[in-house]
DNA sequence: AATGAATGAGAATTCATTCAT
DNA sequence: AATGAATGAATTCTCATTCAT
């Protein structure tokens, strides 16, 4: 969508491009897209604005290039999660949540954009960015725990669930309201998946 | 939170207030609540900046004004609703989906509120006001249906369900869409509590 | 070409706006247009920055405003110089070259401008506004003297006309350059339209 | 004006400078000199911005060496016209007309430097750099015709030609312009200079 | 010598809000 | 009350130039 100015060519720039991202990250959670400054995000990746500017085009490539970054990491550690197939569905689905769960929490900088609404352009870039990873890989648990489903059927269930992921994890607010809530998620997937009839979740 | 500077005395106080709300609603509906101007929105409004601000003290104060109406007119279409607690859960859920679902896409100024993420302050204050409508009746919905049930956990089914709402039903976005989120949703919610074990769903 | 984002409707402001272009004038003609900033011209006009952007959109309505400005000018004083078309041609040429000279030398703002290179379109805007009213009173004194001639090529002589003025008389930069350089004006111009042989110079 | 930081002393060196200054006057040529920037003058050469900082003190420097590179070029060409002083001056004129228009539409990059306007202390040295070598041939041929002239006055005289070849030749925007416009350019030149009785223009 | 990263003052422009008429 | 002019801090982004590698 937006990609970089420049792909910086020397390990210095590259390590500046990494801090201003993490420094980024931290300001978009702190004070939500909109109101971030770039002249705040280079105050605190310690570098100067015209660096900044040398990187990045614009405020939104810098969103961009976060969520490409979290959506790098999303997919490695989904993919931790759905590499054997053969666990039941329920446990998959059980294990993604946890992982996500766990994911979100350990990563404040992720969690504003994980419940972004998907309102601008670049909004809508973030979100696919973040959603696709999940969905994908749920949609292929999906089809191996029943063959025979059409491939827009599986995915409607995917991005349901998807969906009500994006809305429920961000209900823990306390470290108290964890264990509650991802028992709520849990319950809810299975739950619905369930009622379609199309899946053995045993 | 932002109390309107001034009651509008007169008669055509009050309509240029409503004006200025319908105007707004618009605007942001169009352009987020961050990118509008409140110079836009008196022009949309057919007035001027002065006057504008003769009823508001602030922009935030408009968009609450806008989220309290709404909240009202929300209120009183789930009342019609859940008048009668006599029919089973499942049909009250399956009435409530379906008046929302409707209000909704009737009402394009509405939608960028309802799945608005609480970020800011004014934006939290705006989600409480417009969720905290359908809590209640719907809380007040489980607990009829199950009057054993500690308040607490009915308020926890009942949010969770309004969080559900607030992500499914945005999924419509095109009226073909429609039909099948609609039974998507009502599927996910009855199914959910169904899992709980504390209801009779019939 | 750039018009301005609203037309002033008190008087206050219409005050306002002709400050902005005095003072933009100055400023344009002391540093050229590039250098020039909104911020030294509102400050120069005694206003804020705000209020010039309130009712210009940008830099160059400024200057497009101002070229409208001398172009209406310029275009009334030539009036007064072709009015009677009674005159002999090599008058009216005299006539002509002394109002622009003397309009040129008392008003400073309007030097640089007459001699801009329409290299950006705004400079085109300039260049065109501030040409055509010249051209084309010369084009129809042209025409009045020869009745016979084709419309393009009386228009295409006057261009040559303009060009020519355009050139020379910014080579007067100390007074007493001019009387000399107005003499050789005014020389190359009847000399010039003599040697098309199309016209009756006495 | 500004000197070149350090001659270059290999040919590798110096053949980086041409290509440099090919760049240079290709972005100055199409964005002008204000707009045009250092880094994209050092993209354009295939080179690094800071190894154009080895050869040029500054932005500056770098039009100043491109103006010398023409003069140079136009020196040479016009001794080629005027190397014979035998010929008449009408003729000597019609040849350097030619001869510039040649040189103004084979080389792009030169029109904006011939016609821009000397606002800036070093838009002033360019058009001296490109005017002189013109006005002290044009001068000498003059002072041939009629060894009886004061020099002042022939330098005036080549002043006013210049400043309107450098007017007119710029009228040629299409190459169908060009015949008619270069022969109301030597039409005008030829006229103004008999209209002063003091030559011989055969 | 060559590369490209770093710098930061400074430019244009916006917009919520207040004030004069 | 109504209008719209006034304000200026704040924001995004640029670019000539220097510096580290």
């Amino acid at each position: 969508m937006n990609p970089m100015r420049r792909k910086p060519q020397q390990a210095r720039g590259q390590r500046r491009v990494n801090t201003i991202l993490d420094a980024a990250s931290q300001v978009f959670s702190e004070l939500g897209y909109e109101a971030a400054t770039t002249n705040l995000i280079a105050i605190r990746a310690n570098t100067s604005i015209g660096s900044l500017y040398q990187f990045f085009p614009n405020k939104e490539a810098i969103l961009s290039a976060i969520a490409t970054r979290y959506s790098v990491q999303l997919g490695g550690l989904l993919d931790k999660v759905f590499d054997s197939y053969s666990a039941p569905l329920s446990v998959q689905i059980s294990d993604l949540i946890d992982a996500l769960t766990d994911y979100y929490l350990a990563t404040p900088a992720f969690q504003p954009l994980f419940h972004a609404v998907p309102a601008s352009s670049v909004m809508r870039h973030v979100a696919d960015s973040l959603c696709s990873p999940i969905e994908h890989r749920l949609d292929r648990a999906l089809r191996v725990n029943n063959a025979a489903l059409e491939p827009a059927v599986s995915q409607f269930y995917a991005a349901i669930c998807v969906y009500i992921l994006r809305a429920l994890i961000p209900m823990i607010r306390q470290p108290e309201d964890e264990e509650r809530i991802v028992e709520a998620v849990k319950h809810a997937l299975v739950a619905y998946l369930n009622s379609t009839g199309d899946f053995d979740l045993r």
